[in-house]
RNA sequence: GGCGCUAUCGUCUAGGGGUUAGGACGGAUGGUUCUCAGCCAUCAGACCGGGGUUCGAAUCCCCGUAGCGCUACCA
């Protein structure tokens, strides 16, 4: 509906997300990713999944399963796929033959140990070092005669001179002198292709139009056009995307902590809260707007908005945009999604399910706790001494609240104190935060004390914490049985 | 070392010849208040350096510097 712009007639826009299943899918992963999906989605294009599982050695369904895990729940769905690479071989190995036989590409026999040793030396002496084409030189009898024998030979691409240029969507005006680029190994001794090799190969046979992808790939884009060149196909359209840092301004990585999606999920983080902060990582509307949703991200995508500086993963903030979307939640559906934690910590019980008698009672709770709640293991963490007897008093609390002082006295006063309020409460009917806030108010009134010195000792008394919703909300929410049970308790406790 | 990319508050960013350089997170202060969070208000906080072009440069160009990435028969 709005893909007018060049390009994207005839077929469309393909773009592809090319994850190798070495791991986890790393939020760097995701983010080009999504950059990728809301490219296809505003032109109206093609998303296509491809795992990059040549590396047989590395490569597991584990990790493709986790990979398919994370994108799923960032919500984040593929048109075709996924594909294998590794499926495709033989066609790779068709590309590389033709090349050979068009002489675009050369046996090449040097060992991996001498080029390792070639390496090393060039390093030590301090220069650059590129392959020298040994094998270029070697006369064609000789290459058959090698090859007849039996004798193990990878398959290098005969770099051709002169510059190589492409308008990055990102970056824009880029350019490599290919003399730098070194005859690159398309077929290893094995006969299995290499990465450059592969992709170009099956983005080809994709039809990608547009490769976006991160930034570490921008010295192997020479490599790759080159290729389509001298497959004498037509190279796609190129974006190179920022790197996602850590706060060292390195490239994110697992020593920096959490970089795995599914570990932000486990942290209770939402998947539209994710989105939206690594959208926001690299990319931004021009208008100021921070939360917006995903096809408020289509209406106005565009990859010439994508910064061109790596920007530093600010978990601070990503927990903020979390508590804005958790704000948002309806209880019913935290509910929900709080429901296995709570299950797990044996805190669940029928009457909490949908049309059970303690429903409306629950979601209430849960309302209660939202407004604080930043991530959503914070409810799991806070709902506990609404469904349990059992928790404790924490140190804290007590530490900040029951210490003897000369303002509210020792022990003995602050139970006492207690004592008079549970009496008080016990007479209140109904039992709501108006009629209870008048019964505490108007008892430390009568003893000319400030409220403060019954509403801490009370809320430690309810939940056992100097934080929570506000003293009468959670007066209510525990029920007037329970609530002049736990200030026995804690007298009790104090005395 | 070589090649490449990048450079606006601590962080994410807007702006792209003339602006009091705007917003958000985080921080600070004040207000609301029973705590915390929230909310409201306010404050602090940036154009890497040097040259050029220009009446005028954060913005365009060059050089430098710094950071990062790549430099495999990994992807």
């Amino acid at each position: 509906m709005t893909s007018h712009e060049p390009g994207s007639g005839g077929g469309g826009i393909r773009v592809r997300f090319a994850p190798s299943p070495t791991g986890f899918l790393h939020v760097g992963g995701g983010r080009t990713a999504l950059f990728n999906w809301l490219f296809a989605r505003r032109h109206g294009g093609t998303f296509v999944l491809r795992i990059e599982d040549t590396d047989l050695e590395r490569s597991t369904e584990a990790s493709v399963r986790t990979i398919l895990d994370g994108l799923a729940w960032l919500g984040i769905t593929w048109d075709e796929g996924p594909f294998f690479q590794a499926r495709n071989i033989e066609a790779h190995r068709a590309l590389a033959r033709r090349l050979l036989a068009e002489g675009k590409a050369y046996h090449c026999f040097c060992s991996v140990e001498d080029l390792d040793r070639k390496r090393a030396a060039a390093e030590k002496a301090g220069s650059a070092w590129k392959y020298d084409r040994a094998c270029l030189r070697l006369a064609p009898d000789e290459t058959r005669r090698r090859l007849a024998a039996g004798e193990p030979a990878a398959v290098r691409f005969r770099v051709p001179d002169g510059p190589v240029a492409w308008e990055d969507l990102v970056h824009g005006a880029t350019s490599f002198e290919s003399g730098v680029i070194e005859d690159i190994v398309l077929l290893r001794s094995d006969g299995t292709p290499t990465y450059n090799l592969s992709c170009v190969a099956d983005d080809i046979e994709m039809r990608i139009t547009h490769v976006i992808r991160g930034d570490d790939h921008i010295s192997n884009t020479p490599k790759q056009i080159l290729l389509y060149r001298a497959a004498g196909a037509e190279p796609p359209r190129f974006a190179h995307l920022p790197l996602i840092l850590g706060a060292d301004k390195k490239r994110l990585s697992k020593r920096h902590g959490a970089v795995s999606v599914t570990e932000y999920r486990d942290r209770g983080y939402l998947p539209e809260a994710l989105f939206n902060f690594l959208a926001l990582l690299g990319w931004s509307p021009g208008d100021g707007r921070e939360k917006m949703t995903k096809e408020e991200m289509i209406a106005v995508f565009t990859l010439e908005a994508i910064n061109r500086k790596g920007a530093v993963f600010d978990e601070q903030k990503l927990e903020w945009i979390n508590s804005q979307y958790i704000n948002d939640l309806p209880s019913a559906t935290i509910a929900g999604i709080v429901r296995p934690d709570l299950e797990a910590l044996g805190l669940w019980s029928a009457d909490l399910d949908p049309g059970g008698a303690r429903r409306e009672w629950f979601l209430r709770v849960l309302e209660a706790l939202k407004a604080r709640s930043k991530r959503l293991t914070d409810f799991a963490r806070d709902v506990g001494p609404f469904l349990t007897e059992r928790f404790e008093y924490r140190p804290d609390a007590v530490e900040k609240y029951l210490k003897p002082s000369p303002k509210t006295g020792g022990p003995g006063e602050i139970a006492a104190r207690l004592l008079l309020l549970r009496e008080s409460l016990a007479r209140v009917e109904p039992f709501d935060e108006t009629h209870t806030e008048a019964a505490l108010r108007g008892l430390a009134e009568g003893r000319g004390e400030p409220a403060a010195h019954f509403i801490h000792p009370l809320r430690i008394a309810l939940v056992g914490t100097a934080v929570s919703p506000g003293i009468f909300t959670i007066l209510v929410l525990v029920g007037k049985e329970r609530s002049l049970a736990r200030l026995d308790r804690l007298a009790a406790f104090l005395t």
